[in-house]
DNA sequence: TGTACATCAGTGAACGCGCGTTCACTGATGTAC
DNA sequence: TGTACATCAGTGAACGCGCGTTCACTGATGTAC
C-alpha cells in the first residue's frame, strides 16, 4: 500500500471514487465533474488522470460501485431466496437502493454513456444472472428467462417511477408496501381477476 | 398568427420546441442548450427568452410535448383498450415510444428537474388516469388502483431496460414479442407456476 | 550503508470551449385619434 | 388616410463561470549496485 505524505495522496484512486459520490449525492449528476472531484479530494484538478484515464471513466468506476453495493443490499435483504415472498423481500431492496441513492442509480441507469465499459457489463450480468437465479430457485420448473425478465422490469420500472415522484413515496413504509404488492400481483393477477370476475355477479350487459 | 419577415420570426415558440427536439435525437439530452436551440432555430441566444423565463421552461415544455406525443401513441395502439390483449398492444406501443425518441423519454422521466411544473404534473396525471382506465375496462370488478401501478412499472421498466441496453433490443419485432410475452406473463404467471410445478414430477428431494 | 537513477504521483499554468443570463438597444407592428 | 406612440420581438456585446484536457514540470519513492 503507498505511504501518505503531503505531496503522496497515498489513495487517491479510491479518494476521487468517494468524492465522486459525495457529489453524486449532494448535487446530482450535473456535480460530477473531474474538476469537482479533485478539488474534494484537495488535490490538483489534474491529478486524477494519474488514475483515471478521463471523465468517461470515473463515472464508469462509480457505476460499477454502484452494482456492487445493490448486489450487497439484494444480498442483505435475502441470502439465498427461495419463495415468492423471499423475492418481494429482494425487490423491496432494490427499490430501497434506488431511492436511498437516487444520483448514483441514475448514472447506473440512465446516463446514456459508454455501455462497452467491460466492468459495467459484467456487473450488469451479474445482476441479471443473480434475478434468474432467484427465478429459478422460487418457481423451479418454470423458464427462468422470461420470468425474470418480466420480473425485474416490474421491479425496476418500480424504481424509477417511485424515483421521479409519479408514485406515493412519501415514507419507506409506502414504498416498501406498495412494491410487495405489486410483485405479490404478478403472481396472483390471473387469480384475482378470476375470482372478481366471477363475485362481480351478472353483468350489466 | 404573428408576421414572418426578415426580423420577426413568426413563430419563435414552435420553432424553440421543434429545434430542441431536434437535438435532442441528435446528441441526447447534453446537447440540449438554449444557446443551441437559439443557433439552429437561426436566432440569437436571447431571442428565446421572449418565449421562455428559462431553460427550465423550455425542457418543461418539450417534456410536456412528450407527453402529448406518448398519448398519442398509446391511442394509435388502440382507441378505447378493453381486454388483456389490447393492454398488450398499447404496452407494446408505449415501449416503442421509448425507443423511438430515448433522449424524449429520458428528459421526460429521469431528468431530475423542475417536477413542480403545472404542464407536467398534468400530463404524468393523464397518463396515470389512462393507464387507470384501461386496467378498469380490461378487467372490472378488480380493484384498478393497485394493478394499474403493476402495470404501468411492468410496461416502464421494460422500457428503459430496452433503452438502456439491458434486453435484446437488436429488432424492433424481438421487443415487441418481448413486451407482449411479459404482459400477458403477468396475468398467467401463477398459472403457470401452478402447472409447471404440477407437470415437473417428482421432486429431486 | 550509501549513492545514482528510474519511476511514480503529483503540481500549476494554460488552451479553447460552451454555457446561462444581463443589459441597453433597435427594428417592426399595431392601434388610437 | 396619416401620424404619433406604445408595445412587441428581436439583436449583440458582455459578464463570469466551470468544464475537460494538454503540457512541461517537480517532489517523493524505491531499487540496483
Amino acid at each position: 500500500m503507498p505511504q501518505a505524505s503531503a505531496y503522496h495522496h497515498g489513495d487517491l484512486r479510491a479518494a476521487c471514487l468517494r468524492a465522486a459520490r459525495e457529489l453524486l449525492e449532494e448535487d446530482g449528476s450535473a456535480g460530477l465533474s473531474l474538476r469537482a472531484v479533485a478539488r474534494r479530494a484537495g488535490v490538483s484538478p489534474t491529478a486524477p488522470y494519474r488514475h483515471y484515464a478521463d471523465r468517461d471513466a470515473l463515472v464508469s468506476a462509480v457505476a460499477a460501485q454502484g452494482y456492487e453495493e445493490l448486489a450487497g443490499y439484494l444480498a442483505a435483504a435475502h441470502p439465498s431466496p427461495a419463495s415468492a415472498g423471499d423475492l418481494a423481500a429482494v425487490a423491496v431492496a432494490y427499490v430501497r437502493f434506488a431511492l436511498d441513492h437516487p444520483a448514483l442509480f441514475r448514472v447506473m441507469f440512465a446516463e446514456p454513456c459508454d455501455q462497452t465499459s467491460e466492468e459495467r457489463v459484467a456487473a450488469t450480468a451479474a445482476i441479471r444472472e443473480y434475478v434468474r437465479g432467484v427465478v429459478h430457485r422460487a418457481f423451479p420448473g418454470v423458464d427462468p428467462e422470461a420470468l425474470s425478465t418480466t420480473v425485474w422490469a416490474l421491479v425496476h420500472g418500480l424504481a424509477f417511477l417511485h424515483l421521479d415522484g409519479k408514485l406515493d413515496a412519501s415514507t419507506p413504509e409506502v414504498v416498501d408496501a406498495q412494491v410487495r404488492a405489486a410483485v405479490q400481483a404478478l403472481f396472483t393477477a390471473s387469480a384475482t381477476v378470476a375470482r372478481a370476475a366471477a363475485s362481480s355477479g351478472p353483468a350489466t350487459a
